[in-house]
Parts: structure tokens; C-alpha cells; sequence
RNA sequence: GCCGAAGUGGCGGAAUUGGCAGACGCACACGACUCAAAAUCGUGCGCCCUCCGGGCAUGUGGGUUCAACUCCCACCUUCGGCACCA
């Protein structure tokens, strides 16, 4: 007789029946509406962690249970396989990237099918196989084509430990994301994207994300950071051909600048001071800047240094002259690089002014005071009424504001303008393992792609691994050397790779037309599966990739090539997995894996309690005994099902339908309704984990407390039927193997999820809670349809009640049908 | 500084529409079974008191309401993001 809850051996069985049948491959069904669950993919490192196994039990639950629900499901998976550590295990092992990747994504994936993940293998990607990069490549050359991929010299984040360029997403806090080294700044040649041209709708379609969490929709929104003002032209005093163009959010304080500060970078700071005796100093000032790294240069503590240009600007709104400086604190990347000072208006450019001794002229009054500029001790950044500006004296400041900029317009010296702190987004990266840039340099065609018929641009094959380093695709002669394809005469190849972000941007794309070779993908298969109904992944991600991926689906729905004109249509951020309050880490040796949870209580045990420990949006602290439990829950099942399997083979039992018969039924559709409410319209997995554990409790109190002559056999199997549907998301082996045990021979994943019938809901009396002036006084069981009359008089009836309230005025008495009573006196 | 999220027993968490605070689980205690242990089952379990019963409790202080974890105002703390952004 089958007797203990043995997972190892039921998960293995039923891992491998499901891959011989093929369970979860989806196809397209126009009879039927799709539902495309994804979890983010994974760097394929070598094992999965806690993290990952967070991910793919929420999204597995998700995916089992809409195909219950009649869903036509895509779940698929695949691998994010460029990037640094490759190259690093590269060295240490003295083995081929290709490799060691290829090795890491098969124990990786054996990992995942031991959790039980219901994936549809046959749309696998990997973005280190040429036949996907091939399409990173293409759609690269579809940038190309349309003006959004571009390459220029700047001053770019540079990661010393990485040996590589950072695009400004990957710098956090002024150090690289991946290795935490210091980033410095270096001028070089590079390719962008033009993400900056999608500023505007990347910010505004955020709302239409509604099922996006805030916290990622607002993080987008601040590293969009859009402002409105206006850029005006100041000429030159000493060089009438040249001038500086200025940003500002406030051109109604135009009549208050007192300084014009430029960046360190701004290229017309040699310009003014070449030649001059005040050459030495500023260059030598510019290069010391320079040299800094951004965490020097934005330190709290840095302090604003400002350097006279000995040059002036000329005010185009009254004709004053303003001296010029350069100042550290001046940001080449925002606005225009050169800053109008407004000491008496803006708090930086007040202790700018303070500290070098500028003039501070107050021009907008706030109602009702009046601002001295020799006493004020700090900026007046309010609003109020101009004053001290010609013919705007008396003007509202916010009309000012336009007006201003109005006048700047007709005269040809400025214009509304809107800024963004996005900035273009740099994808070359100077390492091997990464997509190649399809572009050749020709010395006569210069600057050419490479037609789309020649992709892949492939990797050189046989890589130097003798080295510290991976070398880069410049190392390789027989990659360098290329031909050109508009004259076929010699020509080099970029030997940059891109950003591993790029394979990231598109994957979702692909996984919907896998094995299209004729395109990234079809328009057929995406205009079907895509967008992505539910997205699931790390917070890490808010700005980076999910920035990135909405990026590119936008230009391929400017291409026409897609419907959908963003990517993920919900989102779930799921928090991060620690243990005694701290982040999993080898150091503090609070490391638990998935592996070490199977081995000990398989993985439905692993899944239960990671979806049942915290709702799957809050970080989650692992608890070894709250998954001891969870174990104790699932062998609890098993050995009901176990238990009620031989009783029901024995022919006991009746039919009768009494008191307990009905409540354990009304037990069980309560428990359908909050289960699939739970998933479905709150992602509760805790809650709707209890409820099926509460359900689990009401179906042993029956059968300890009815005698086993007595049970209602037919009653007993629907409900533990329907127990076993609802607890196949979660833990899908003990499922499969329980419903096989009642004699089922289709899976238990391809029966529809179980209905709940509102009548079975039905009680004819409840319990009602009797308050005297809010506070709970007493209990009463009366008729279910009570009104709220009849509430106020059973109460009043209430023997304890009457009690209480004998001789105490009832001012008010408030009646809740099938909830409360609450009788106010005094 | 700005923006966002959150604060509930010893712990993880629940309370879905303003209506019994603490579901479910963990830990703990006691009991049953056992020679014993494990497993399992049962009972109890916010804090306090004079323990029939009552008082106090959802970060703090106010407010609205018959009724507030839930709504409003102010504040405190924690976490996350952005930050010399002109």
C-alpha cells in the first residue's frame, strides 16, 4: 500500500511523464484567449538561488493556474547569456566562454525541472547563440536605419575593474552596478542609442501602466526627469560670433542673473579664454576637474569652485553685461552645460554668489514682504511679483515665466524648451563576450553597415585565454579584417560588442517566434502572444532593463512591427529573499539553496513556503522551520488522501447531508471563491495558501468528528477532489500524484479549475456581535435574513444586553445586516 | 532636500467595501500515544488586572465617526529611488 509522502520519488515520476508528454507547449489558438507569463531571465551563472526560485514558483503558480482557468498560456524560458562573468570564469578556468556558458545554462536548467517549472522548452532562447544574436545585430542595423543609432565622441563612465564603458543607467552612486569599482570619465568614441528621442513617451505612457507598481513607475519617471523652460542665447561681448546657450526653468528671474557659470567640458571654454592671461589657470582648472571621478565631483561635501573666464555675456533682455566662469559643479550632460546664476532666486547659485562675491538682485517679491539683497540669507525660490525687470515689474512671476520667453521668441533669442536628464543611451562595450556591432569602417565609404544578409557578424571561435584577460575583438586579425560592402575594397570591423542589455530589450519578442529565420520575429506570432500579460521579476531592474525593453518596443512598433506599443502589461516586483534579516550571502554563511530544500523536502515543499511566507511584492525572510511546516502541511494532504483512498474503497459510509455535511461544503466553495480570488485579482498567494490549509482542517475536524460509518463518502471525495485542484499551482507533484492515487488517469494540470456555487455559500443563521457604545458585549446567533430591525430587537432581547443597558438611555441604535449591532446610550 | 513604500503578538503574516484586530503558519507550554524518543493527534497561547468579569492594545499625538489597522491632519522611525538637474 502506497503509505508516507515520499517526494523525492513522486517528482521525479511525474517531472519526467510531463516532458515525455510535452505538457506545457503552447501554440497558437485563435479559439482561445492568451495569457503570456514571464519571469525575467537569468544570467546563466552556474546555480540558482533563492531569488530565482522566488521568481519561477510565482510564476509558475500563475501559469498552471490559467491554463486550469482555460488560458491559452505561453511560460517560457531561456537564458541572458552575455556578459562579464563569462569572461572572468573564462580566465580562472582556462576554458571558452561558449562553453562554460553552455555547461552553466544545462545544470541551470536541470535546476529549474527539478523545481517543477511548467515551461515551454521548445521556445528556449539563448542570446549568445548566433542564431540570436544574429537578430540583436539586425535590430541594431533597424536603429541604424532610423537615425536612432549613432556614434560620437563624449565624455563616457568608465569601469577600470570591467575594462569597459557603463551607460549612465549602470553607475550607481558613481560606482559600476556590477563590480562597485569607481567610475571614471573618459573621452571616447562611441556608439549610442537614441533613447532620448522616446523621452516624452517614455514618461507619459507610464500612465497607462496601471498594473505597474508606483514605486517603479515613479523611479522611471524621476530618470526621465523631464522640465519645462527655456533656452536663451547670450552673446558674447568680447566675441560678437560666439554665444552662450543656457537653459533654465526660471526665465521670469532673466533680469536677476548676476553670473554665467559653464561646464568644465563646455566647448567654448578654451575658445574664450585662448590667448588671454587667464589661459593657464582655467585650463589648468578644467583638467584638475576632469580628472575627477563623479563620486569626487558630486560628494556633499565638494565645494562649488568658480573660475573668471575674464570674458562677459551680454544679457539679451536688458543688455547687461555678466561675467563668465567655469564652475565644477556645472554638468556638461544637462541642459546645455552653461548655468545663468540667479543668487537671489536659486540657493546654489546664492551660496555661489556669497562665496565669490557676486552681486545677489532680487527680482520677484513674494506678496506681502519685501526682500532686502543685502540682508536675505538665503535664496527666495517662492512665488510672487516681479520687480527690478523693466516692462514685466508687476507681472504674476508664472506669467512672467512665459511672457519672457515670449519676448526672447519674437527677438530670435531664445525659446521654450524642455529638458530631459535621460540621456543617450551608450552601448558599446570593449569586451569579447557580447554581440558584435555590425559595422565596418571602410576608408573611402566610411562609416558602413553591414548588410543585414551578411548577419551574423560572428565571434571569433577560438578565443585567447592565456592571458589576465579575455582580450578584446580587436585582438583577432582575421575578425578586424573585413571587406567593404559598398566597394569591396578592405575594411576594418568595430570590435566593440554591445551591451548585454540589448539582448535583454527583445528576448520577449523572440520567445513568441523562436525559430524564425527569417526575422527577429514574426509578426503573426507576436501580434498573437504579445504584450506580456504578467512580467515578474527583481526590482533591480526598474530603470535598467525596464526602461531598456520599453525602449525598443517602442521603435518596433514605430516599425510597424508590433501591435503592441508597450512590452509588459503587469508587473510584478517581487522582493528579495533574506535570512536572519540579511541579504543571503556567502560571508555571512546564511545561505540556503534550492537545491539543499529539494534534496531534504522536494520542491512543492520549497514552493509552498516561499509563496506562502510573505505576499510575493515583500521581501521574505527564510525560515527553516516555517518550511518545516509547510512540509507538514503537504504530508498532512498526502495522508488524507491516503486515509479517505482506503475508505472509500471499502464502501462504508452514507449519504446523509446534515449540519456538518453542510458546512464542510460550504467550507469548500468558500475556499474555491477566496483561492481564485486570491490569485487572480491580488496575487495572495499566502492568503489563498491559508485558506486551502483551513480547508484541509475542516475536512479532518469532519472526519474526526463523524464517525467513519457515517461519513458522507461522495461528499468527502468532491471535496478532496477539489482540495487537490486547487493546491495543483502550488505544489503541482504532490497534486498530480494524489489525483493519480484517486484513480485519475488524465494530469491533474489538465482539468479545469474547480467553480464555486454561490448557494452552497448559503447559511441559514449567523452569528451577530452585540456593541454598547462600540464595545463588544455580546454574541448573538440569529436568522440569516434578519433585518436590521429585527437586529436592533434581538438584541435589545438579548438577556446579558438588556442588562447592560437597563436604565441607560438608548440614543441610537446602528445595525449592520449580518454583521453587528451597536447600541449608543448614555 | 524631493519622490515612493512600509510600520500590527515572541516571529512570518491576516483583516478584500469604515463593522468582532491577530486568520493561517512558526515558536512555545501542557496533555494523549510510547519503555523512551521522533512522528502524529488534542488543548492553550497579544499585554495587564482583583481573571465570574474587566481594562489596554495595530509607530506617536490629534481629528472625523455610532464604529478607525483602514479616512483626515501633524510628527517619528525604517527601507528604496533620485539628488550640485540649472
Amino acid at each position: 500500500m502506497v503509505t508516507n509522502y515520499n517526494p523525492a520519488e513522486i517528482e521525479e515520476k511525474w517531472q519526467q511523464k510531463w516532458a515525455e508528454d510535452d505538457s506545457f507547449r503552447s501554440e497558437i489558438d485563435h479559439d482561445k484567449t492568451k495569457y503570456y507569463v514571464l519571469e525575467m531571465f537569468p544570467y546563466p551563472s552556474g546555480k540558482l538561488h533563492m531569488g530565482h526560485m522566488r521568481v519561477y514558483s510565482i510564476g509558475d503558480v500563475l501559469a498552471r493556474f490559467l491554463r486550469m482557468r482555460g488560458f491559452n498560456v505561453i511560460h517560457p524560458m531561456g537564458w541572458d547569456a552575455f556578459g562579464l562573468p563569462a569572461e572572468n570564469a573564462a580566465i580562472d578556468h582556462r576554458v571558452n566562454p561558449a562553453i562554460w556558458t553552455e555547461q552553466n545554462i544545462e545544470h541551470m536548467k536541470k535546476q529549474q525541472n527539478r523545481l517543477g517549472v511548467s515551461y515551454d522548452w521548445s521556445r528556449e532562447v539563448n542570446t549568445s547563440a548566433p542564431d540570436y544574436y544574429r537578430w540583436s545585430q539586425w535590430l541594431f542595423l533597424l536603429m541604424y536605419k532610423r537615425g536612432l543609432a549613432y556614434k560620437k565622441q563624449a565624455s563616457v563612465n568608465w569601469c577600470e575593474t570591467c575594462e569597459t564603458v557603463l551607460a549612465n543607467e549602470q553607475v550607481e552612486k558613481g560606482l559600476c552596478w556590477r563590480c562597485s569599482s569607481v567610475v571614471e570619465t573618459r573621452d571616447l568614441e562611441q556608439w549610442f542609442l537614441r533613447i532620448t528621442e522616446y523621452a516624452e513617451r517614455l514618461l507619459y505612457d507610464l500612465d497607462k501602466l496601471e498594473d505597474w507598481p508606483e514605486r517603479v513607475k515613479t523611479m522611471q519617471h524621476n530618470w526621465i526627469g523631464r522640465s519645462e523652460g527655456a533656452e536663451i542665447a547670450f552673446k558674447v561681448k568680447e566675441i560678437p560670433e560666439e554665444e552662450v546657450r543656457t537653459f533654465t526653468t526660471r526665465p521670469d528671474t532673466l533680469f536677476g542673473v548676476t553670473s554665467m557659470v559653464l561646464a568644465p567640458e563646455h566647448p567654448l571654454v578654451k575658445k574664450l579664454v585662448e590667448g588671454t592671461e587667464r589661459e593657464k589657470d582655467v585650463m589648468d582648472f578644467v583638467a584638475r576637474v576632469r580628472k575627477e571621478s563623479e563620486i569626487e565631483r558630486t560628494a556633499d561635501e565638494a565645494p562649488k569652485i568658480g573660475l573668471f573666464t575674464g570674458r562677459h555675456v551680454v544679457n539679451p533682455i536688458n543688455g547687461e553685461e555678466i561675467p563668465v566662469l567655469v564652475g565644477n559643479y556645472v554638468l556638461m550632460g544637462y541642459g546645455t552645460g552653461a548655468v545663468m546664476g540667479v543668487p537671489a532666486h536659486d540657493q546654489r547659485d546664492f551660496e555661489f554668489a556669497k562665496k565669490h562675491k557676486l552681486p545677489i538682485r532680487i527680482v520677484i517679491q513674494p506678496e506681502g514682504e519685501e526682500l532686502d539683497e543685502h540682508t536675505i540669507t538665503e535664496a527666495y525660490t517662492g512665488e510672487g511679483v516681479m520687480v527690478n525687470s523693466g516692462s514685466f515689474n508687476g507681472l504674476n512671476n508664472t506669467e512672467g515665466m512665459k511672457k519672457v520667453t515670449e519676448y526672447l521668441k519674437e527677438k530670435g533669442l531664445g525659446d521654450f524648451r524642455v529638458t530631459f536628464r535621460l540621456r543617450d543611451w551608450l552601448i558599446s562595450r570593449q569586451r569579447y563576450w557580447g554581440a558584435p556591432i555590425p559595422i565596418v569602417y571602410c576608408d573611402k565609404c566610411g562609416t558602413v553597415p553591414v548588410p543585414e544578409t551578411d548577419l551574423p557578424v560572428k565571434l571569433p571561435h577560438d578565443v585567447e585565454l592565456s592571458g589576465n584577460r579575455v582580450p578584446g575583438l580587436a585582438h583577432y586579425e582575421e575578425f578586424v579584417k573585413a571587406t567593404c560592402p559598398v566597394c569591396g575594397e578592405p575594411a576594418r570591423r568595430e570590435t566593440d560588442t554591445m551591451d548585454t542589455f540589448i539582448c535583454s530589450s527583445w528576448y520577449f519578442f523572440r520567445y513568441a517566434s523562436p525559430h524564425s529565420q527569417i526575422a527577429p520575429f514574426e509578426k503573426d506570432d507576436v501580434d498573437y502572444w504579445m504584450p506580456v500579460d504578467q512580467y515578474i521579476g527583481g526590482i533591480e531592474h526598474a530603470v535598467l532593463h525596464l526602461l531598456y525593453a520599453r525602449f525598443f518596443t517602442k521603435v518596433l512598433f514605430d516599425a510597424g512591427m508590433t501591435r503592441a506599443e508597450e512590452p509588459f502589461s503587469r508587473l510584478l516586483a517581487q522582493g528579495m529573499v533574506y535570512k536572519d534579516g540579511a541579504k543571503m550571502s556567502k560571508s555571512k554563511g546564511n545561505v540556503v539553496t534550492p537545491d539543499e530544500i529539494v534534496e531534504r523536502y522536494g520542491a512543492d515543499t520549497g514552493r509552498l513556503f516561499i509563496l506562502f511566507a510573505a505576499p510575493p511584492e515583500k521581501d521574505l525572510d527564510w525560515n527553516d522551520q516555517g518550511v518545516e511546516g509547510s512540509h507538514r502541511f503537504l504530508r498532512r494532504v498526502w495522508r488524507l488522501v491516503v486515509e479517505c483512498r482506503e475508505q472509500f474503497a471499502t464502501g462504508k459510509g452514507n449519504a446523509d447531508h446534515g449540519e456538518k455535511e453542510a458546512e464542510l461544503e460550504r467550507v469548500l466553495h468558500a475556499t474555491i471563491r477566496k483561492v481564485t480570488h486570491d490569485i487572480e485579482k491580488r496575487f495572495n498567494f499566502n492568503t489563498a495558501i491559508s485558506a486551502i490549509m483551513e480547508l484541509v482542517n475542516a475536512i479532518y475536524n469532519y472526519r474526526l468528528s463523524v464517525e467513519e460509518v457515517k461519513q458522507n463518502n461522495s461528499l468527502l471525495k468532491e471535496t478532496l477532489v477539489k482540495t487537490i485542484l486547487l493546491l495543483a499551482p502550488f505544489a503541482p507533484h504532490l497534486a498530480e500524484g494524489a489525483w493519480n492515487l484517486l484513480g485519475y488517469k488524465e494530469s491533474v494540470h489538465k482539468q479545469s479549475w474547480p467553480e464555486f456555487d454561490t448557494v452552497k455559500l448559503v447559511v441559514d443563521e449567523v452569528e451577530i456581535v452585540v456593541q454598547i457604545n462600540g464595545k463588544v458585549r455580546g454574541r448573538m446567533v440569529v436568522p440569516v435574513d434578519f433585518n436590521e430591525d429585527d437586529l436592533a430587537e434581538a438584541a435589545r432581547e438579548n438577556e446579558r444586553i438588556s442588562e447592560l443597558i437597563e436604565g441607560r438611555e438608548v440614543v441610537k441604535i446602528i445595525a449592520v445586516k449580518g454583521r453587528l449591532v451597536n447600541i449608543v446610550v448614555r
